[in-house]
DNA sequence: ATACTTAACGTATTTCTTACGCTAAGTTTT
DNA sequence: AAAACTTAGCGTAAGAAATACGTTAAGTAT
């Protein structure tokens, strides 16, 4: 019979952000300020993770992780997977900056991986760790977090299928239908129709104009419309 | 800054049967064997799991439970979610319980947890341990199990709106409408129309009738059905 | 004034969902 | 043997939702 231990358990937060044009995904360059070579080295980019604490919930802790890179408090955060495979952290330079890092003595790190959807510019700049890539286009990550956001990413396009509110996350609180609608084309990467899809915001009940529109663009201005949390719970609960 | 410690690692399966009549889940007697007034005691079920062995996929470990629990392999199992509170060995006859099965001083355990269907006929009937109790109609079971099922059970009525491939694991290669519809019911807890549902199937493309009708029934004998996956297969993808 | 660009409304068609009426094929009862 | 009972199984019509596509509107740039 195998022997029993005691994996390492950490969070990894997949952090999708938007910025108009793209999708992006926050990541964190584990090599921040030391020297050139290193900087050139590959996968020297990972997901904001970190083990979870004594008498810490796990969720707690993908909750703080979030807190410290971005100051964001209240913010959407969903458990999609675990990523638990005995070989994770098979290259050995993870596994040596993960050593350095911890200043634990590791064999292995059960991971448990959440997303989250933040608006970019409230991001905190100061911490020069932090980059945001293109999530369709991103290089070789550390550990297997490519898998992660890929994973992450097949979860996100199943659930705006049928929970649209987490997008308005990504978006500023004021927006254009046109706005709304490229980023559902980034995340379920397909072309919609515009008509259609103005019918179906209309139709939704809960995403509501105001009153401001587009200035200064060289052709007609779109209206402003926002999401409205209390006539989506009217419509999902009442009808 | 809080420390860190790794706390043990589990899966527990909630493993879902269905006899014809009502849904049922697969709970483990953990006082079995012992005296009277053991078995008496409450909270004596549990879900079946285990901890992750060393060198042990966390997905492994599940199909290994599920293995050990009925014999079965190359059964369907989705990780749904992880539990992960510090407090989840809160009560004191749960702790004591998981030290003397484990030899092993314990402070805290994650556990990631699965979903399973299957056959019940299928089980394994020789493990005195193992009994099957209506899933919508639980006693209190050990650890936060009762909270565990409930989420379970709410994750597997996600998946059916979109995926009815799951159910034909809970049915026999042989089956009627009727007892699919019956079982879509017990799943989402609701009526539906037998005529609607009935054109439903038909429209599914990959279930399928078989040449074989019920007998000895005091009604019109209806047809046997199976689900192809050949057929599902093209379904899905091309059209 | 004309061209250009994106916003925004409308309509017709098809496809999907829902509600409900009726007949069919067995066994059980009288 | 006929009538009653039970569940199987087909059909149709109305309403809702999804799809495809034509057209006008309101600004800036030249």
């Amino acid at each position: 019979m195998s022997l029993r231990l005691n994996p390492h358990v950490s969070v990894d937060c997949v952090i999708f952000g938007f910025d108009g044009q793209s999708l992006k995904v926050l990541l964190i360059d584990r090599n921040y300020g030391m020297s050139a070579e290193s900087l050139s080295a590959p996968q020297t980019l990972k997901l904001p993770g970190s083990m979870v604490y004594d008498d810490e919930d796990v969720d707690t802790a993908a909750i703080r992780v979030l807190k410290e890179l971005t100051g964001l408090e209240n913010i959407f955060l969903k458990q999609f997977h675990v990523f638990g495979s005995p070989d994770r952290l098979k290259k050995v330079e993870d596994l040596n900056w993960l050593q350095a890092e911890t200043h634990m003595k590791i064999k292995r790190v059960v991971t448990i991986a959440y997303y989250s959807l933040i608006k970019i510019h409230k991001t905190t700049p100061t911490d020069g760790r932090v980059v945001w890539l293109d999530a369709m286009n991103l290089p070789e990550l550390a550990f297997d977090h490519n898998q992660i956001v890929q994973v992450g990413l097949q979860t996100l396009q199943k659930e705006i299928q049928h929970e649209p509110i987490e997008l308005f996350e990504l978006l500023p609180r004021k927006f254009t239908i046109r706005q709304l609608q490229t980023l559902y084309e980034l995340i379920l990467g397909k072309k919609l129709d515009n008509r259609n899809f103005r019918k179906s915001i209309s139709k939704s009940g809960y995403i509501v104009p105001v009153n401001e529109k587009e200035k200064n663009v060289a052709h007609k201005p779109a209206q402003y419309y926002r999401f409205s949390h209390s006539r989506y719970l009217k419509v999902k609960n009442y009808s």
